[in-house]
DNA sequence: ATTGTAATCCGAAACGTTTTGGAAGTCAAA
DNA sequence: TTTGACTTCCAAAACGTTTCGGATTACAAT
C-alpha cells in the first residue's frame, strides 16, 4: 500500500495541511516540525501521488509529442536523435514526455490532438514535419494551446517554431554540384505535402536556373524519405538516357539508398556519380564514401523546440510574437526568440566530385 | 474555459452523477435523459478531464518506456522502429505512452524508475536492453510493479519478457562464415554489461570451437553499437596481420560501419572481406553490398512486449508464470505466454562470401 | 490591561471525475 | 392496501494533493 499525506499526518499527529506545507518547505511551519515531518516522510517511504498533484495544480508538467509515422517499419535515425534532444531537455526542466505514434493526416492523429488539448493531457505539444495547410497547427492555434513546431507552415497565423533554412540549404548543395561542373542534376524529393519539401525543391530549381540550367521534370522523382525510397528513385533516375551525373536527395537516408543503387550498377560514387544529402545524420559521415550533405543540428533542434515550449508554458515567451526587427534588445536581457531559422552548413565529403568526362 | 460535468449538469438540470452515468452509458438512466445529456455534452464541447479520471480510477492508462540513451547523438534506427511498434500497440489498447530518455545505469535513470513506480505515474513499464544484474528489473520485481522486458536477465527472479535467441543467432551467422571457409573471424562486440552481448559472444565462441577454431581474444573488439564504433573496431581488426577474412558485428549499425572501414581500405565486401550483422534493420537490405545478417522482428517485438504488458496490467497474464512444458493447452484457449524466446533467422545477402585465396 | 504582531497550525474547499448506497416514484401482483 | 420489483435519479464520499482564510497562542509594545 502506498503512503499518502494522510498517513504521515496521522503518524506525526499533525494535519494534512501542515504536512504538505512542511514538505513543500513553506516557512509558516516551525523548523522542528518540518524536520519531524521530513523524517517521517522519508522513513515511511512517502512519494507524492503525481496524478493528484496534477489535478490540483491544474497542470500536468507534461509535454506531448505526436510522431508522424508513415508505416510500421519506421526506421529513422533522424527521429531517434530528435527524440533524444527532446527527451533530455524535457527532463532537465522536470517535464514528462508523452509520445504518440500516429500516421500523418489520419483521423487517429486528429483525435490524438483533440484528446491532448481538450482532455488536458499535457501542457503543450511539439509539432514536427510541418505540412502545407497544416491542420494540427490550425487546431492548436484556434484552441490557443501552447505548442512549438519544428518547421514553418503556410498558414497565415504566426506561431513559434525552429526551422532550418531548407531553401538556402538546397541552394548550397545544388550550387556545389553546379560548381563542380554538373549539368544534369537529379533530385529525389519528399512527400509533397511536407513544408520542407516545397522549400528544398524550390531551392534546387532556383539554383539550377541561376546557373543557366533549365529544371527538367523528369529529373525530379518523389521519395518517401526512407532508404528504400531513395534506392528506388535513384534506379529510375539512373535508367534515364542520358543519365544525371549528380543526384541530390531531400534527406540523408534517401541519399544513402541512392548511393547503393548506383553502386549496384557498378558506378563509383564521387566519380561516375555525385550524391548529396540533407541532415548529416551520423550514418552520413561513416558511409562509403562519406556523404556530402547539408548539416542540420538535429539534437540541438530537439532541445531548442523543447526549451521554447517550456518557456511558452511558463509564460517566459510571448505566444504570438512576430519576428520584429524593431524589437530593441535593451538592457542585455533580450526576450527569447520565438521564430528561429537556422543557417545551414554544407558538409563536403567524398560522395561529390566533378562529373565524369563528357558529363 | 473548459467544460466540466458540473457545467453540463447545470445546463440540463440534472445531477453530476446522472450526467456522468449517462455519458458512460449506464442503464440506470432513462433513454431520453441519456440522449439529452449526450446532446448537451456534444453541443457544449465537453471532453472529460483525463487527469481527474486517472485520480479517481486509481490508474493512469499509461505505459512508461525509459529509453537507455548512451549519448546525445542517439541516432539508432533500431530504436525508432521499436518505438513505432510500442506506440502503435499502446494506442490500440487505449494506453498512453510516457517516454523518458536516460543514460543507462545512471542515478537519473534510477530516480526515473522510482518516480514512475512510487509516484504512480504509469501502470506499467517497458524495459529494454537488459543488463547483467539489472537493477531496474530487481527494483520493479521488488515493488511488484508490472513490467515486461525485451531481453532476459541473469537475476534469479522470473519475469515476463520477449527475447530473440541471441546465442542461436550468432551461432547461425558464425557457422555461416565457417561454412564459407573462413578461419579468422573477427567479432565486434557490444558493451559487456548488456545481456545480449554475453549471449552473442558466447554463441560466436562456441561455434568457433565446434568448428575446430580456437577463439582469439585479439579478434574480439568492443563496440558501442554505433556505426562509428563499428567503423573504428573494424579499423583495429583490419590492421592485424594476418587480418581476419570475416567480421561479425553484434548489430547492423556496427556492421555497416565495419563495411565502410573496409571499403575505405579498398577491400571489396563479400570477396576480400565478409561482413555479418545482427538485427536486419531496413538499412541492411539496401546497403552496398546488401548485408548478411540475423533477422530480429523489431517492430513485432515492440508490439508484443506492449501487448503483454497491457495484459499483465489487466490481469490477463499471470505475473510470475514460469515457462512450463506441462501446461496443458486445454480448450484451445491457451493462456498467453509470459516468456517468449524467438527463433532467429539468418538472412544471407552479398556481404558474405568465401574467403579470398590463401584466406 | 490592551493592542499589535509574529509564529505556527489547521479546517474546509477545491481540482473533475466515478462510485456507493440509497431515495423517490411508478406499477403490477397479491 | 400492501408488498415487491423496477426505473430513474442523486447526495455524498472518495481519489491525494494544494491553497485559502482564518484560528490560536505567545509575547512584546503601549
Amino acid at each position: 500500500m502506498t503512503i499518502t499525506l494522510k498517513d504521515i499526518a496521522k503518524h506525526v499527529g499533525l494535519s494534512v495541511t501542515t504536512v504538505s506545507r512542511a514538505l513543500a518547505g513553506y516557512d509558516d511551519v516551525a523548523k522542528g516540525t518540518r524536520q519531524r515531518v521530513r523524517a517521517a516522510a522519508k522513513e515511511m517511504g512517502y512519494y507524492p501521488n503525481i496524478t493528484a498533484r496534477h489535478l490540483q495544480k491544474q497542470r500536468t508538467d507534461t509535454l506531448a509529442f505526436v510522431v508522424p509515422t508513415p508505416g510500421p517499419r519506421f526506421s529513422d535515425p533522424f527521429f531517434s536523435e530528435l527524440l533524444a534532444g527532446i527527451g533530455n531537455e524535457a527532463g532537465r526542466h522536470h517535464f514528462d514526455l508523452l509520445v504518440s505514434t500516429q500516421s500523418p493526416d489520419s483521423e487517429d492523429e486528429r483525435e490524438t490532438y483533440r484528446r491532448i488539448v481538450h482532455g488536458r493531457r499535457a501542457d503543450g505539444v511539439l509539432v514536427v514535419r510541418t505540412r502545407q495547410n497544416d491542420e494540427r497547427i490550425r487546431f492548436l492555434s484556434e484552441q490557443s494551446f501552447p505548442f512549438v513546431a519544428f518547421g514553418r507552415s503556410d498558414l497565415g497565423s504566426s506561431f513559434p517554431y525552429v526551422d532550418e533554412d531548407s531553401y538556402a540549404g538546397t541552394q548550397l548543395i545544388t550550387q556545389h554540384m553546379a560548381d563542380l561542373g554538373h549539368r544534369r542534376i537529379g533530385l529525389v524529393s519528399a512527400p509533397a505535402g511536407l513544408m520542407f519539401c516545397q522549400l528544398r525543391v524550390a531551392g534546387y530549381r532556383d539554383t539550377l536556373r541561376a546557373n543557366g540550367l533549365e529544371p527538367d521534370q523528369a529529373l525530379i522523382i518523389g521519395g518517401d524519405l526512407t532508404q528504400r525510397g531513395g534506392f528506388q528513385a535513384a534506379q529510375t533516375l539512373l535508367a534515364l538516357d542520358p543519365r544525371p551525373t549528380a543526384i541530390i536527395a531531400c534527406n540523408d537516408l534517401m541519399a544513402l539508398g541512392a548511393m547503393s543503387a548506383a553502386q549496384k550498377l557498378g558506378l563509383v560514387i564521387g566519380q561516375d556519380l555525385s550524391v548529396g544529402g540533407f541532415d548529416d545524420i551520423p550514418l552520413a559521415e561513416h558511409a562509403h564514401p562519406p556523404l556530402t550533405t547539408v548539416r542540420q543540428p538535429i539534437y540541438e533542434i530537439g532541445q531548442r523546440i523543447t526549451r521554447m515550449l517550456v518557456q511558452l508554458i511558463q509564460g517566459q515567451l510571448a505566444p504570438e510574437t512576430r519576428q520584429d526587427a524593431s524589437r530593441s534588445s535593451r538592457e542585455g536581457e533580450t526576450a527569447a526568440e520565438t521564430q528561429v531559422i537556422l543557417t545551414p552548413q554544407l558538409i563536403i565529403r567524398d560522395s561529390s566530385g566533378p562529373p565524369p568526362d563528357g558529363g
